[in-house]
DNA sequence: CTTAGACCTGA
DNA sequence: CAGGTCTAA
């Protein structure tokens, strides 16, 4: 049995429930203040006590693994002042102060975000945690029951239709040929990672090394969540409702409106051209910025939806 | 190179 | 409709 506490004074401001609900990561267990999930394949407890990080675990791991999954001494200062461009990203870091982009796994991300397209957020929880029930390793902690993410070889060598039983619907042949093509070359990961920004995102969406089912806003999320990647931006709908807000006066606003409204699909070229505003603001932390404006902008056009 | 529809499922 | 992508035209 492991206990760890770290000592979040020793680090910029961090928050792990937000964390948890900035949509970068899928299919932890929630119980009041306690997370279950795996951390680096290992079983874990996480929760947080002010200035306090707990992770319990019947498994080895150490403080390093923590600090670096959860990127907690990542110079949010620095950042912050970078993409602090005018009044909504101030009082969108304001508000979403202790965000980290966290470091998973890549190919979890890749099957996190193939399955995520166009679903909301707690069907996308529910689909993780059935694919995960099928293809992840089982762990139980203080009497409940979790899953490690999906191994991508099991998913690889089963059938359509046991993936599709985990309600995964149009997304399952996706799901499927990307597997295949992931565990066929066991040099896909290495390569993506060794590439700059943007010829990996042309490597997940076109060409040889092309992904069924990843498209640019999936790539990037790979790319940002799973690579690390900061330059990247992902762009979905939220995005798209606060883009104007968030990068005013930074781009021709005729870009994102058609007969008056705001548009709601992007052509690719129009998808990399929004991306590249945000690049050239924000520098290489847009992918930083983009989960401030994405907790922005679920929390002003969302409803209820905010935590 | 752009743009409608279709697409599983469930809240 | 939902953190889109594929396909055909």
């Amino acid at each position: 049995m492991t206990l760890i506490y770290i000592d979040l004074k020793r680090y910029f401001s961090f928050d792990l429930k937000k964390c948890m609900h900035s949509g970068q990561i899928f299919g932890w267990k929630n119980f009041g203040k306690k997370w279950y999930g795996f951390l680096n394949k290992v079983p874990v407890c996480v929760s947080q006590e002010e200035n306090k990080l707990i992770v319990v675990s019947n498994k080895s791991i150490t403080e390093d693994d923590i600090i670096y999954f959860f990127n907690l001494d990542e110079d949010v200062d620095k950042i912050n002042k970078k993409i602090d461009v005018n009044d909504f990203m101030e009082k969108a870091i304001e508000l979403y102060c202790g965000i980290r982009v966290l470091r998973q796994d890549p190919v979890e991300t890749i099957i996190e975000f193939v399955c995520a397209q166009n679903k909301n957020i707690p069907a996308i929880q529910k689909t993780i945690t059935e694919i995960s029930k099928r293809y992840g390793e089982k762990a139980e902690m203080n009497g409940i029951t979790f899953y490690g993410k999906p191994n991508i070889r099991k998913i690889a060598k089963s059938k359509l239709s046991e993936i599709l039983e985990t309600g995964i619907g149009y997304r399952a042949k996706y799901l499927l040929s990307t597997a295949e093509k992931i565990s066929e070359d066991s040099t896909y990961v290495d390569k993506i990672r060794s590439m700059e920004y943007f010829s990996a995102l042309n490597a997940m969406t076109s060409g040889k090394m092309k992904l069924y089912g990843v498209g640019l806003k999936v790539a990037d999320c790979i790319l940002l969540y799973g690579f690390y990647k900061l330059e990247a931006f992902p762009i979905d709908v939220w995005i798209l409702r606060a883009y104007h807000y968030a990068l005013k006066g930074f781009y021709d606003e005729n870009l994102l409106s058609v007969n008056g409204f705001r548009k709601t699909k992007l052509s690719r070229k129009e998808y990399l051209l929004m991306g590249d505003v945000a690049r050239k603001v924000f520098g290489k932390y847009a992918g930083y910025a983009q989960l401030y404006i994405y907790l922005a902008s679920r929390s002003l056009f969302g409803g209820s939806k905010k935590f």
